[in-house]
DNA sequence: CATGGTCGTGAC
DNA sequence: GTCACGAC
């Protein structure tokens, strides 16, 4: 498929900050709210509104008092503060936890911003076009479904069937939208069943035109937008409202075209626009004001930086050397953290880090300095706010300033404070794909001395799983087979290809993120979809967009009963255990084998084989079900007591090991959240090269052991024994070794109950140097001076 | 005093 | 390597 008919898809999550508050406090639901941050201050800033009160005449830009004087009876959950900060873990989660859900449905997805993603389902729908008979489809199957320039998706859809009279229509490519909606249909259904969350989308032929549509018809519904209607939706859009036009770009070229709507773009020649702009930005505009735009969706799943900043306002901007220690330390332990739960999630660690500043001087000077970490660079919180000030202080060049000894001034205050990190580089060192291979290569042996502990993890449990069908060798080889021949995508897609072979692989794309996604880039530049010709990496004019932005006035519709059967993993995250590493890593892989796989498709099963009619469309014909994967009727499902979820019932003791899993995890948080204690004095930071630091943790290796093995599957038809302690089913030859892991884990409770005391015992006045231990801590090494210490930016 | 905190990108 | 911009 040739770049400029992709089938793109944006997922837009309606007020998503609220909607994750109405989650969490289910309450909320159907009430008037808006999610503000930093309440003190007239009720605080207003970042997202739900629909109630949109109607009711609140908007974003208000703060919380206004709000309540429009809307006494509003509701406003406040954005948790964190080390003076707003902390927005919450809603983070709760995106990846939707991110997750779409991932399914496409390799090809890109993560926008917290609450958006982009969806390349070309192949999605080529697979689909080849299993059902068009003529078959109807419009109930997508339900709040817009076609832009019909005045229903019926019309839209006769128009399809009946191959339009019209001359511009173009009969294959709406038909290829219209089974993208439908796709879309059971993406934003799939959604809402296993998160509770709502969305919008926009369907096109690429992300421009997706992202703009999108925003058409809201909450909860999608919108498709067919070649043919471009021109017209054209003739009354403001140029503003296009992507990456929005701004001072937008402006100057309504300015210099002296024009107002899209359509007017077209009068001008390519190399019109060329001259007056430059040579890209003239054909990209010529180009989308034909409503082309030939973008790739770019495979991204994680960010690739990682940052938290603070502005310091008013009076409140930084004016002596005591609150910029301070505030670094604070930024520099959100980015601690942060890397920390990152560097779980996904295997990495960040190369380099950059702090940006603004000083008022005059106007408002800004500027920024990196630094790149060397290999013996200890990444922890203290590193990065050492080197910040570092960086900070070294900006500063002469507006540095003393007074005194114990308040040091600073010169010009400091109204802006950013520490970020970034160029990621995977822990199983670019070498993950020899490793791979290494690993499989080895032969059905199980013994494969994997020294770092990552690949080895994953793989293990991938085996586990399939062991039943195919060994790892099998799976292994052909999916490096796949990969080398450059088909991979093919036969992901193709479903007559392996049949146990694609699930498998799809829980490894979702472990092995960054090298999967690197193949698919690679893949999408040099050939696009389908082996079109070598493109010249197109115009990139990327920007990117966040949260909820426009506060359109639109009809009232609240998000309904939200089913409260999730899994839900709010991460608030806290300490890191290596137990409870280990616990989310099993997590993380129980996620996919245990429910993950292709769940949409088991519960349209089950809802149309018993007649039910939920959410979910029962949209598909007869031949498309033959190619499904496990197929589990009724009778073999059975609903898991904790989620409430069907599962198959050879499935279940694997997925309540995961509900056992998940119960762990947070118990060890809430453990590590008791020893948080509260914020540190800059005391800390100043005589941060004194320190020294303890050597923790000296029982890890059998702890993590005993708990691997409490996680591995039991086998059903192997004799069981109830366990006191949790309750659950365990075989009788993995009993003592059950036991064991209770042992570890009441020991490992004591273990951290000490510390917490300790602690808290000294945590009167300077008690958190013991708070974090970190898993990189050493336990006396401290590197070769690696920060000047802060004496030496003032003469004494 | 007053949307704030994050992201990604391209130009220089 | 820094900066401004764009999105929300």
């Amino acid at each position: 498929m040739d770049k400029e008919n992709r089938i793109v898809v944006l997922i837009d999550m309606d007020c998503f900050y609220c909607q994750v508050e109405e989650k969490l406090n289910p309450e909320l639901k159907g009430k008037p709210i808006a999610v503000v941050q930093y309440n003190p201050w007239k009720g605080g800033g207003i970042i997202a509104v739900n629909y109630v009160a949109r109607a009711r005449g609140v908007t974003r830009h208000m703060r919380g008092d206004e709000a309540k004087a429009k809307c006494p009876d509003i509701q406003l959950p406040s954005v948790p503060c964190q080390r003076g900060k707003a902390d927005i873990t919450k809603y983070r989660d709760a995106g990846k936890e939707v991110a997750k859900v779409l991932q399914r449905f496409t390799p090809l997805m890109e993560r926008a911003s917290i609450d958006e993603a982009y969806l390349d389902i070309t192949m999605t729908v080529q697979e689909r076009l080849q299993n059902i008979n068009i003529n078959t489809v109807t419009s109930e199957m997508t339900p709040n479904c817009f076609a832009l320039g019909y005045n229903s998706m019926a019309d839209f859809v006769s128009d399809v069937h009946g191959c339009g009279e019209d001359m511009d229509f173009d009969h294959e490519h709406a038909t290829r939208l219209l089974v993208g909606a439908l796709v879309v249909s059971e993406i934003r259904a799939a959604v809402y069943n296993e998160t509770g969350y709502r969305c919008s989308a926009g369907i096109a032929h690429n992300k421009i035109l997706a992202k703009l549509v999108c925003g058409m018809n809201k909450p909860d519904k999608q919108t498709v937008l067919p070649k043919h209607s471009v021109n017209t939706l054209y003739q009354t859009l403001p140029v503003k409202k296009v992507k990456h036009l929005g701004g001072k770009f937008g402006d100057t070229v309504c300015a210099l075209l002296r024009i107002k709507h899209m359509a007017e773009l077209q009068q001008f020649s390519e190399k019109d626009l060329q001259a007056k702009f430059d040579e890209k930005n003239g054909s990209w505009l010529y180009n989308i004001a034909r409503g082309i735009d030939t973008e790739a969706v770019q495979a991204r799943y994680n960010p690739k930086s990682i940052g938290c900043c603070k502005q310091f306002r008013g009076k409140s901007a930084l004016r002596d050397l005591h609150s910029l220690i301070r505030w670094l330390k604070d930024l520099g332990e959100e980015i601690d953290d942060r890397l920390e739960k990152d560097a779980l999630e996904n295997n990495r660690s960040p190369r380099q880090m950059v702090v940006s500043y603004s000083v008022e001087v005059d106007r408002d000077i800004s500027s920024s300095r990196s630094y790149n970490f060397s290999t013996d660079d200890d990444l922890c919180g203290e590193l990065f706010s050492s080197k910040a000030l570092e960086l900070v202080l070294d900006g500063m060049e002469g507006s540095k300033y003393e007074d005194g000894e114990s308040n040091r001034q600073l010169k010009y205050p400091i109204k802006f404070l950013g520490i970020s990190v970034g160029k990621f580089e995977d822990h199983s060192e670019s070498k993950k794909t020899k490793k791979i291979k290494d690993y499989f290569a080895a032969g059905p042996s199980k013994e494969v001395q994997c020294d770092s502990k990552e690949p080895k993890e994953v793989f293990t449990k991938i085996e586990k799983n399939t062991s039943s069908k195919s060994g790892k060798d099998e799976i292994m080889r052909k999916f490096l087979q796949k990969c080398e021949s450059k088909d991979l995508k093919d036969d992901r897609i193709n479903p007559r290809s392996e049949s146990n072979y694609k699930p498998h692989l799809e829980s490894l794309l979702d472990k092995q993120e960054s090298f999967f996604a690197k193949f698919l880039n690679k893949e999408n530049i040099e050939g696009g979809l389908n082996q079109s010709p070598a493109s010249s990496r197109g115009q990139n004019n990327v920007t990117n967009s966040s949260e909820e932005a426009e506060i359109t006035t639109e009809e009232v519709k609240v998000a309904g009963g939200v089913d409260t059967c999730k899994d839900d993993s709010n991460d608030t995250y806290c300490s890191g255990s290596t137990i409870e590493e280990e616990i989310n890593k099993s997590i993380a892989l129980f996620k996919e084998d245990a429910d993950g796989v292709d769940r949409v498709s088991k519960m349209r099963q089950l809802l149309s084989s018993t007649g039910k009619e939920n959410d979910i469309q029962t949209v598909e014909t007869k031949e498309s079900h033959q190619d499904e994967q496990p197929h589990y009727s009724k009778e073999e499902c059975i609903e898991c007591s904790e989620c409430r979820k069907m599962i198959a019932m050879d499935a279940l003791d694997v997925h309540s090991d995961y509900h056992l899993a998940l119960k762990l995890r947070d118990e060890y948080r809430q453990q590590a959240r008791n020893e948080i204690k509260e914020k540190s004095i800059l005391k800390e930071v100043v005589d941060r090269d004194t320190k020294k630091k303890k050597p923790t943790e000296t029982t890890k290796p059998q702890t993590i052991l005993s708990i691997t093995n409490f996680l591995t599957k039991v086998d059903t038809t192997v004799p069981t024994k109830i366990c006191s302690e949790c309750g659950k089913r365990i075989a009788n030859d993995k009993f003592m070794e059950h036991l064991d892991y209770h042992e570890a884990q009441k020991l490992s409770r004591q273990i951290n109950k000490k510390v917490a005391n300790i602690v808290s015992k000294t945590t009167s006045s300077s008690g958190s140097s013991i708070k974090r231990k970190r898993k990189s801590e050493s336990p006396t090494k401290k590197p070769k001076v690696p920060c000047k210490s802060i004496n030496s930016f003032f003469k004494s």
